[in-house]
Formats: C-alpha cells, sequence, structure tokens
DNA sequence: TCGTTTTACGAAATCGCTTTCGATTTGATT
DNA sequence: AATCAAATCGAAAGCGATTTCGTAAAACGA
C-alpha cells in the first residue's frame, strides 16, 4: 500500500506538503500540486481512511441500527434503506450495519463510539431497548425513522392523514362498515394509525369496526388474516377495509377468499406502504403509497445536517403519503 | 471519549501495560490486569477501533458489493444477506457496504483498501463491471455469491439438480409437456439452469419449450409474465412450468389467470428461491426452495476463513435445495 | 550467598495521516 | 538597496492504540 510518505521521498517534498496539496490547501503553489498530485495518481494512491479517521475525528460512515420484523426481508424498510444508501453513498459517506453485541459488551453506543460513526440512523420497529435508548440520549447524532414516540430528529409518513383520506375514500364511494386493521398501538405510528380510523368513524357517525386488542401487533401478513377474521366473526363482512399495512391487507384479503367472497364486489381494501407486491396480488391492491425514495433522500439530507451541526436539534419531518386507488376498491352504488 | 492514556493514569501504570491488561497478555500480573480491568469499566472505556485498526491492519469489518437488481427490495438477496448480516455479527465483525463512487475515483477496490476491510462479499447479478473484477483480482478476499461465471471462492446454489428434480417430479405426475422460464442465461447460474432444463427435456424426449432468447433477462414479475406469453403464443398452454425465480413463476401465473386458465387444474408451476411470496399468492407456489440460513451462515463461515489465511484460494461452495410443494402443482392422472 | 531465570513492567517506535506554527523565500514598495 | 507583506514550505506534535525490546525486581537453584 503506497503511502504519503513514498509520494513525499518522490517529489522531493515533505510530508506535510504532499498531504495538503492532496486536501487542497491553499498554502502550496501551483506547480507543486499538479507535481505531487500527478505522483500520486500513477502511484495508485489511496487515502488511509482509517488513519484519516483518527486525526480527523470523523470517519465518513453512518451507522445503522436495524431491527425490525424479518430483517432485511421486511420490504417496507429495506425499500426506505434502499433509498437511503444510495443517497449516503451519493455524498461520499459509507453505510456501516451496526450490531449489539451485549454479550460482548458492546452495545450500540459503545460500538458507534468505538467505530466513530458520525450519525446514526435508527431503525426499529416496536418499542425500543435499553441498548436504543442508550443510543439515543448521546452526544452521537441519531435520526430515527417511525420512532417509537413522537419526537425530534425523527422521519415519518403523515399517517393520521393518510387514514384520514383512505377512509373518505371509501365514505364518498358509499361504503359505509368500514373496518381497520391496527398494527401495534402501543407505538407511535401505530397509535396515530389507529386514532385516525377512530376519529373518521366518530365524526362520520359510522359504526366501530376493528378488533380491540391491547397486544402488539406485528404487520405481518398472518396477522392481517387472523385479525379480519376476529373483525368477521365479530361484526360480520364489513364493506371496506383499511390496513396498517400491505402485508396485512393481503392477508386480509386471504381470509376473505376463504371464506368464499370477492373482491372488490363484496368489500374494498386498502393497504398501507405500496410494496411492489400490491401490483402482484389479484385483485391488485389500493394502498396508501409511502414515499420510500423521498423517505430515503430526506433522511440522509438532515442526517448529515445534523452531523455537520453539532447534532442540532431537528423538528419532526413528516412525508406525505399518497391515495394509490388500484383493482380492490368499487364505488358502491346502491 | 475516555483512552488508554486516562487509564494509566488513574492506574499508574503506563500505556503499555494497560494496553496489554486490557488484551489478555500474559506478562501482566493478575493483580494489575485486574486492577486496570476494573478501572477501564468504572470509566466506561471503549477501545478506539479506528487507532486499532491503523496499527493491526485489521478493522474487522467486512465490506459488501451489492449490486442487484431492485437493490435491497431483492428480497432473494436480502433474504441470504440478513442471514450472512447475524453470522457476521456473531463473529464480532460488522457489514461495511460499499460504494462505487467513481466519479469521484473511488472505485470499489480503492474503496476496500482505503477503509481497510478485512475481506468481502460480492453479491452481483448479472455479468460483472470492471469495478467487481478489479476488486476480485486483488490482494483483498473477495467471496462471491451467485457468481457470474463458474470460479472458486464462491457459494451458490445447487442449481443443476434443482431443475431436474423439479422437473423429474413434473415428469413423475404424468406432466409431458413441461416449459421452462430461464433467467440470465449468459450468467453462469441462469445457464445452468437452462442446460439442465435441456438435458431433462432431451433425455426423457419431452417437448422442448422455452422461449429462445438470446437477451439478458432479469427474474422479475413482469418478465415472467411476459415470457409466458411468449411461451404460449408459441407452443399454446404446457401442462407444466418450471421458472428461474418465484417472482418469474407469479408473474407466469399472472399470465396463465389472464389468459382464464386455473392453476393448478390446467397446468402446474414451479418457481425458485422460496420467499415469502411464494406463501401468500393463490395458489401458494410450490417451489425450489433455497437455504438462506445456511448460504449467509456458510458465507460467513468461508470468508472469515478467507481472511485468517491469506485469501487463501476455496473450492465453490455448492448449497443443496429443497423442493417444496404447495398448491400450484397438480398429479395429472389422466 | 551468589549467579541465573522468570516475572512484570515501561520506554519508545510505529501505524498513516492532519494541522499548527515557525521559517524561509519571493515579490512589491519606497 | 532596504523594508515589509505575502506566498510557500517543513518540522513536529498529535490522533489512540499495539508491540518489541530492554531492564529492574522477584524467585529460584545449588
Amino acid at each position: 500500500m503506497v503511502t504519503i510518505e513514498e509520494i513525499a521521498k518522490l517529489s522531493n517534498c515533505s510530508i506535510s506538503t504532499v498531504s495538503k496539496a492532496l486536501n487542497g490547501y491553499s498554502d502550496i503553489s501551483e506547480k507543486t500540486k499538479k507535481k505531487i498530485i500527478k505522483i500520486a495518481n500513477e502511484l495508485g494512491y489511496v487515502p488511509n481512511a482509517t488513519a484519516q479517521s483518527l486525526v480527523r475525528r470523523r470517519s465518513n460512515t453512518i451507522g445503522i441500527v436495524y431491527e425490525v420484523e424479518y430483517g432485511l426481508k421486511n420490504l417496507f424498510f429495506s425499500s426506505i434503506l434502499e433509498s437511503f444508501r444510495k443517497n449516503i453513498e451519493k455524498n461520499g459517506h459509507d453505510l456501516l450495519f451496526l450490531s449489539n453485541n451485549i454479550g460482548n459488551g458492546m452495545d450500540y453506543l459503545r460500538h458507534c463510539r468505538s467505530k466513530h460513526v458520525d450519525g446514526v440512523l435508527v431503525v426499529s420497529a416496536g418499542s425500543d431497548q435499553e441498548s436504543i435508548k442508550k443510543l439515543i440520549d448521546s452526544e452521537i447524532a441519531v435520526l430515527r425513522l417511525d420512532p417509537d414516540i413522537d419526537v425530534n430528529n425523527s422521519i415519518y409518513s403523515d399517517s393520521y392523514n393518510s387514514i384520514q383520506t383512505a377512509c373518505k375514500y371509501l365514505y364518498d364511494n358509499n361504503h359505509r362498515r368500514i373496518a381497520f386493521i391496527h398494527g401495534d398501538r402501543g407505538n407511535f405510528i401505530g397509535g396515530t394509525r389507529l386514532n385516525s380510523y377512530l376519529d373518521f368513524v366518530k365524526s362520520h357517525d359510522l359504526e366501530v369496526l376493528f378488533y380491540e386488542s391491547l397486544y402488539n401487533h406485528s404487520y405481518s401478513f398472518e396477522e392481517g388474516y387472523n385479525t379480519m377474521k376476529l373483525i368477521y366473526d365479530k361484526y360480520g363482512l364489513p364493506d371496506g377495509v383499511v390496513a396498517s399495512s400491505d402485508l396485512m391487507a393481503v392477508g386480509a384479503m386471504a381470509f376473505i377468499h376463504d371464506m368464499g367472497y370477492s373482491i372488490p364486489e363484496d368489500i374494498s381494501i386498502i393497504g398501507f406502504d405500496n410494496i411492489q407486491l400490491c401490483e402482484i396480488v389479484k385483485p391488485k391492491l389500493s394502498t396508501i403509497g409511502q414515499n420510500f425514495e423521498l423517505i430515503g433522500e430526506k433522511a440522509c439530507e438532515i442526517l448529515l445536517h445534523m452531523v455537520e451541526n453539532k447534532n442540532e436539534i431537528v423538528e419532526p419531518f413528516v412525508v406525505d403519503t399518497k391515495l394509490i386507488i388500484r383493482d380492490s376498491c368499487h364505488s358502491r352504488l346502491e
């Protein structure tokens, strides 16, 4: 591995001069700068990022804490991650997956300090563990995606308005028995969606059709299937369903099909997220589309801003969603 | 940030002694070792990994080159990645996503050298670009997942036998017009699958039913849909189809449904991969299951072995698959 | 008791780079 | 020609660890 020292020797300059030339300092003449850069290129010099971060006290690395149901197989989060990653790279940073090796005594915070990450994106659906809380309260710049509670330094989609919009769409199309399949209601996102549904139903004087549970819900296919069944058993068939995720919606569809009903003729369904699955299932699933691209882009922008500005506190960034109507909805004209 | 120096002061030892105590050197007495460790713990000392890698010349970081259709949204690769990540973490390493910032002059190889990653997993479906080739030919330990060509230092599922097994299953259940939807046939994996199909058809004296194309195929839903259509237009309806991915299989199913046929009564379908989608679509998709867990685990094991042994050359590791029969297959008893 | 191992520790070099600050050279000004 | 400011460069002190090698003290053997 060629170092700055070799370049120094070959160019008859000092190490400091080489470093400055390579980093565009102004107190190096054009001539020597050119000479040095030329030699560096010929030698295929690559600065040792490790040495750089040691002295610069910044690593150009963004950490990511990713604790999510299904892990990377979770299409929703990995869609955002994909966009985040692209943007992080565009900005010359790398993405480091942080591990929580507690047995080893290396929790997230220690890990971040050790590896000198500049900032961290925390993606953690469900209640946070101690280890994540510690990290958030630390001196390190942390941005949270879909936070557990409503806090600054976070980014998420506008759940409340999304559910209002979806319910209103069904309502405007003459649905009156609208059910809701909620996710983890103990969590900020899940709770907001449920409240939005309850508000809508109340303000439009409709029947409340949801499965009242205090337990944590996941956002899975199975959960959608089971919850739909519970709702059905208790209230009979609704004429519209809004689910908290696409997977849940598809699970609900499966149950409805199993009962011998057809979609959208007997019942309309709207999901949440807009993962690829929506286009694949039959009928194609209408959904509340989250703007993955934008979320990833903004998350990158905000986090890097926080890094630059010493972990400055920024307001939550709320991203608009878009109702996407496909084939799982029906206008009831009776 | 507490450093080794502070510990040295508080314990009246030298820096070297502290370092040795913390790293379990044998030339430190039990007594001082205990004392030092105690102080380190009280201070919440975390070794600076950057400084460590500088002098140790290893970073405990595994790089990952990930160039894949759909990126992280590709459920097949992200399933393996998920398992790989878990195993890497268990071994005390971190996962660093490498970027290929060519505009910046930082191709993969330079990037790896700069960041001092210990080894790299290359996940790159389709033909490799120059930048990846350079990396592979370098001094760095590189393991390839689903390589472009049949090479050492790689890991992949046993495509040939998989296709044989799937075709044989259909054959044994009295299917005689078996079609094949191939992926990228210019690539080792894609080519092997296609050859396996052709071999089977020939050895059983069956009609060859596949869409002959020299173009690169992706493994997408749309590709499955379109290819099924091409096959149908040319040969009429087969009685069985084996596809090169689950997404393609589901795409084919969509086309078949659109034509008004039903699965599995009119035609049996078998996919490849066994992603979650198989359980979600109707009918549930039979498939050739890849052992994601094992692949990730072995990939980790092999790569770390390569790192330890100076990039030693290891034979390709071929992972067994398993035919999983669900509802998309039918035994033809006419 | 005296020489010889062992044991336990520390000084210092090193990893590859950045950055401050002082020194020298150059050029401009009178 | 003398003076002074600006331009250009390099020495050296870090950054936070590891590791070699030398030395003092303790333990040992005869």
